[in-house]
Order: C-alpha cells, then sequence, then structure tokens
DNA sequence: GCATCATTTGTAAGCGCTTACATTTCGAAT
DNA sequence: ATTCGAAATGTAAGCGCTTACAAATGATGC
C-alpha cells in the first residue's frame, strides 16, 4: 500500500557524472565551488544539469557536508503582523543567500518552543532565530553544546554570549509615557499582553513605570491589565478599566492591536478619543494608521530587524564571526490619539 | 577557518545500538516501527536513547527513507494577515502530526514562486501547498513528474488531479454584488488587487460584473483599478475614482485591506460613509471590525481552509488517498459600510 | 521430542552526496 | 626539450540511516 507512487527516480549527481563524461567530484565541485573547475568542463556539465534537470538531493547533501543551508525560525505566532513583517524578511535575506526557512510558531507555549527548537536541530538547521530572551536555561545550554548559532531579536539586551537584533523595549515605553505625563496625564493605565514569558511586553511596562517614577508619581498606583493579543481583548480590558474612578486619562496598550480595541471601545462607550480619554500604541503596524484617530505610537523597525537578524546569523554560520548585539532605533509617531488631559481639538474629531 | 566548531559530535544510530547491545537495525525499528520489536528489547532501546540524548540526523534519515515528513508551502507574502492565518493552522495540523512545516514567500512573482517549488522539491518536502491555480503549466507537470502531493488553497476550482481547498471567489462576489444592487446601487466602481496570476482577485471582479449583468447593467461599464495590497494603495485608488463624474455610488474593494484604504480615503475627501459612498469589502479579517463605519465584506474561512489543506495533504501522502477537491462556504457579513445610495443613518453618523 | 511457523533480531547493502588524497594535465620557466 | 608546480580531475571512503533478506529464537501442536 505504501509507496505506490515512488517519487520517480530523480537524476543523481551521478547521471549528470556519467551524461558529461566527468567524476561525480567534478559535478560537484562545479555546483559548490565553481572556481575550482575549468571554465570549459564548468560549461558542459552546467548543460548537463539543465538538460537533465538535475538538482541535488537534500539529504544526500546534508549527511555528506554537515550543513543544510537551512535555518529555523521560532516565533510566538505568525497571525501577529509584526513577526510576519519581520519573518518576510528574515526570509528574504536568507534566499538571497541561497538558504532556506523553517518555520514553526509556538502559540506563546513554552513548552511548544522548546519542542520546536529540538525539532530543528534534529531537522539540521545552521541556525536560529528566536524571539525575546525569556526561556529555560536548559534550551540555552543545549544549543551552546551543539555549537548551533543563534540570534534573538525584539530584544535589546541579549543572553550574554548570544547575538541580538532588537531594540529597548524599555526606554522606547519610558519615552512615550514621560511625553504623556510632560502632557499633563496623571492617571495613567497599562494594557499589556501577558508578561509571563515575554520579556518585551513586561519592559513596555516596566518603561511606563520608570516615566511614572521619574515624574516623582507612584508607579504602583497605574493599573495595568494583561490579556491576549488581539482587537476583542483590548477592547473588553479598556471598558474594564473605564469602570475604575475616577477614570484614567490616558490608556497606553502595550501594541497597536491592544490599542485598536481600546480605541474601539472608547467609542462604543461614547468616549472622545483623545478629548475625554487619550490612547497609545507600540510597534506602529499599518493597523495604526487607519484607525480613527489615527494612533500616537511607538515605531520599531520590524522588517529592518528580521533582516539584520538573518545577516548576523548567516555571518556566524559562514564566517564563523563573534556573535553581535545590534541594537535598533525606535521613535514616537505621534499622531491624533494622545493629546494633553481635555484637549478639545480645533477642527470637529468626528 | 570554517568549520572550526563543528556541531560536536552528536550520538549516532550505531552509539545507541553499541550502548544497548543490539544491531543498529533494530535500534531504527524501536524508533520507526515500535511494534515490530520485543517489549524488553524496546524499553532498553529506548532507555538509552533518553541517556544518550539521541536524535535521528535528519539528512540521513531523509537520504535512506525518502521521505522527510516535511511539507512545503509557498505563498504569494506573509504580510497579508489572511495567509499568515491559514499558515499558522496548517502548521498547527502538520506539527501535530509529527510533520514540519518549510515557507517560502515568492511575494506575488511567479519567477520565484517557480523557483521556491523547485527549492522545496530538492529539499525533500513530501507535500506541498500553493495558493491558486495560476501558474506556468511546465510546474506541474514537474510536480506531476516527481509524484509529489498538491493542494492548491485559496481557490475553489482546481487544477484537475490536484487537491484543492478553498472556495468559489467569483460566486461570493457576485452575491455581494446582487445585494448591492438590489438596495439601489447602479454606479459601482470596483478596486482590486492586480489580477495578473492572480486568480482570485480575477474572479471576485468577474463576480461583481456577473451580478450586474444578471441585472441588466453593462458590466463593461463598471470602473475597476487595480494596483498593489496595501491600505495607501486603496486610498490612492479610491481618490483617483472619486475624480469620476458622476461618482460611484458603491466602491466595491477585491480585500478588507484595500476597503480600509478606501474608507480612509473618504474620510480625507470629506464623504461620509455609507451615506455618500458605500464600501465593501473582502475577506473579513479583524480590521474590518475596527474601522469607521466597520465593513461589509465576505467572511473567508482562513484557518479552517489552511488546516484542511495540511489534512488533505497529508492523506495523499500518507495514505496515498486521491486528491480531494474541498470547497468551503464564504457568507457575507453586514456591518455599517453598506447601504442604499444615499442613505441616511437614523443615528448621526459621526 | 520434533517439525512448523510466527516473531524477533542481525547482516549488510545501499541512499546521493562531499571531500581528502592521489593522479593527471598543462603552461611557464629553464 | 625538460622540469616543475599549479591547476584540474579522478578515486574512493565515508556521512547516519532504512530495509530486504537471512538467521535465530520462541511458541505451538502433534
Amino acid at each position: 500500500m505504501e509507496q505506490k507512487t515512488p517519487k520517480s527516480d530523480l537524476p543523481t549527481l551521478e547521471d549528470v557524472a556519467r551524461a558529461a563524461g566527468v567524476s561525480t567530484a567534478t559535478v560537484s565541485r562545479t555546483l559548490n565551488s565553481p572556481d575550482q573547475v575549468s571554465e570549459r568542463t564548468r560549461q558542459r556539465v552546467m548543460e548537463t544539469v539543465r538538460a537533465l534537470r538535475y538538482s541535488p538531493n537534500f539529504g544526500a547533501r546534508a549527511l555528506a557536508a554537515k550543513r543544510t543551508n537551512t535555518y529555523g525560525a521560532v516565533i510566538p505566532t505568525m497571525e501577529n503582523a509584526i513577526f510576519a513583517r519581520g519573518l518576510e524578511a528574515f526570509q528574504k535575506v536568507l534566499v538571497a543567500n541561497g538558504a532556506t526557512m523553517l518555520v514553526a510558531s509556538s502559540s506563546y507555549d513554552p513548552a511548544i518552543e522548546e519542542d520546536q527548537i529540538r525539532t530543528m536541530i534534529a531537522r539540521g538547521a545552521d541556525g536560529i532565530l528566536l524571539i525575546g530572551t525569556e526561556r529555560d536555561p536548559e534550551i540555552y545550554d543545549f544549543l551552546k553544546e551543539r555549537h548551533i548559532p543563534v540570534v534573538i531579536a525584539w530584544t535589546g539586551t541579549g543572553v550574554s554570549a548570544l547575538s541580538c537584533v532588537g531594540f529597548d523595549n524599555q526606554a522606547a515605553a519610558r519615552e512615550l509615557a514621560a511625553r504623556a505625563i510632560g502632557l499633563g496625564h496623571r492617571r495613567i493605565a497599562f494594557i499589556s499582553a501577558y508578561t509571563q514569558n515575554n520579556d518585551r511586553a513586561r519592559d513596555r511596562v516596566a518603561g511606563a513605570r520608570a516615566a511614572l517614577e521619574a515624574a516623582g508619581l507612584d508607579p504602583s498606583l497605574m493599573p495595568v491589565l494583561e490579556t491576549k493579543y488581539s482587537i476583542q481583548c483590548g477592547r473588553d480590558a479598556f471598558v474594564e478599566l473605564m469602570r475604575e474612578s475616577p477614570r484614567p486619562t490616558l490608556v497606553m496598550c502595550g501594541n497597536d492591536v491592544l490599542a485598536a480595541g481600546a480605541v474601539r471601545a472608547a467609542h462604543e462607550l461614547g468616549l472622545k478619543v483623545p478629548a475625554d480619554v487619550s490612547i497609545t500604541g507600540f510597534d506602529d503596524i499599518e493597523l495604526a494608521t487607519v484607525i480613527q484617530p489615527a494612533l500616537t505610537t511607538v515605531h520599531v523597525p520590524h522588517r529592518q530587524m528580521g533582516g539584520l537578524a538573518a545577516e548576523v546569523l548567516l555571518a556566524q554560520v559562514r564566517d564563523n564571526s563573534a556573535p553581535q548585539q545590534v541594537n535598533l532605533e525606535t521613535y514616537i509617531v505621534e499622531r491624533a490619539s494622545l493629546a494633553a488631559p481635555g484637549f478639545q481639538p480645533t477642527v470637529a474629531a468626528e
């Protein structure tokens, strides 16, 4: 029953060699280090390769060369635009370098993540992209033991001895909060993604707290609601926060998706943004520009991060270069959702 | 310089065999078909496997077994929420079945896509997920020749002899257009994604035309603007359409992202939606619910589609089952962006 | 106790490629 | 011409696994 339809016999290196009248070694060299082969031979071999539609067998190559040219990416979810965007960039750089990407998403579950990291290694990934630093130290040992290059993205402060390409979540959030405080906000609330196993989320909350503290306010008074990553959840959280009295004048959100939910909830509650309540996001995804009012948020260079992560990883594998820690710049994008408390827009909000 | 840090020598099958005092064949069997091994031996072997932290070498396995348990997905882009969502589901089902997903995005470029399909095959993908039917017939021959199971998603009418899991883009668009016509719309314009190499986009436009025709209107009078997949592009296209005189009373968009851009453009032009102009989307992504007014659109079961695609593909590979054509249901989600022309909402639109 | 057959295990031949090493070829210098 | 070294090519030994086949073991019925 099985194997009824074997993957019909593809041409092998040997077939090519025979057809071109050379040895398999020469064909292999033509493909892998063309400069070691004479011009004439190379042309003849390449012609044969094309004629036979030859394409090397991945398994055999991996087995013999101990390299797979495959890189793994283990991300929390693909449904989040920011990871999708970063991944796309990561992949592009990989492909441009003749490598392939293996993807797995862990649904924010550490156990699944660990499993998938192991799977990637078993598949012979030459390097791995991980999001955030927070995970069982045992995993890092495992990776180190096997000399697998790793790059950690979305977070600036890396695990020592590992590459990372990220940004300072905390500083960015602090700056945004500081600006809001400068505008006069005192009662600030925060809607965050779950902070467990998520250093990015935690750092953003910590940034807001730090700004409060720096302004002489008590950070422990800031209500923080943790919830899942979805518009609906942002909405629910906002509704809950608005039940407090006195109401916060600013609701900071850990990401733009939650902020979009918050804005929507504000509409539903009949609150004007930013006149009645200000709302801020984080990430600066397209969504931030399309809602009313457009979101004041922190711009994060997701694409750049993904691309750079690939480059750092490739450099480590190919040139055996040392791990690098790259910190990218973020900046605040001022749009319409943050204003001084009680602010009346000059043009009807509508 | 190279290979300075070889991936330290992992234990091999042979190491396990030696440590457990059995032959490599027995270890292999213990791992792959445990029921062929006696209870006692199995336990001893498994223990050794754990003790040595053995994990089989993927390349060797692929080479010997001619199966990789790897499935490729070649999609136009990961940055599109609908594909991301489908992919995530596809992956989940794969992982649940012990398989791994290889991803590549083609940026809607047929040449790149072809390249990536070949790469997937070279990597030994056991099966492949493709989006839409439109591509060089040669690719299909190539795939057939190699007996690689393929599943085509996002499109209902498959290439004969290939599995597909999709829906009827044309019928869905027709239904939506018919409803709008029923509401009194006569001057309808369409903003579409580029239709070249994109049967989904083309079918959606065709659906609108079919509805027009069915209502006794001339479909060739419907202005159709093609553009890229982005909010900004939707916006620009809408602005351009509004220059026409008389203006259309309804702008149908090929997807929600374009529609979001259109809604935004309407705001900027001072047009009320749907009072001055109605706008519809397609896909029903979260974005559709968060903009003002919320989008009337076609709901597409993306997640279900991805999961089903994986199942169909797995069935073909594992049980050698015949290709299946699955057509999923879509339905219209009525929200606020479509109303009769000139409609005055009872509650102030604001 | 022995033949018979099913179950379990071992033997060993590849799978298709890379690469160290050996050999041949070729051009330049003598 | 002859010599020599570099460049080009060939030879063949694995890489770590699966699996057809052979051999051994154990259970069963007579």
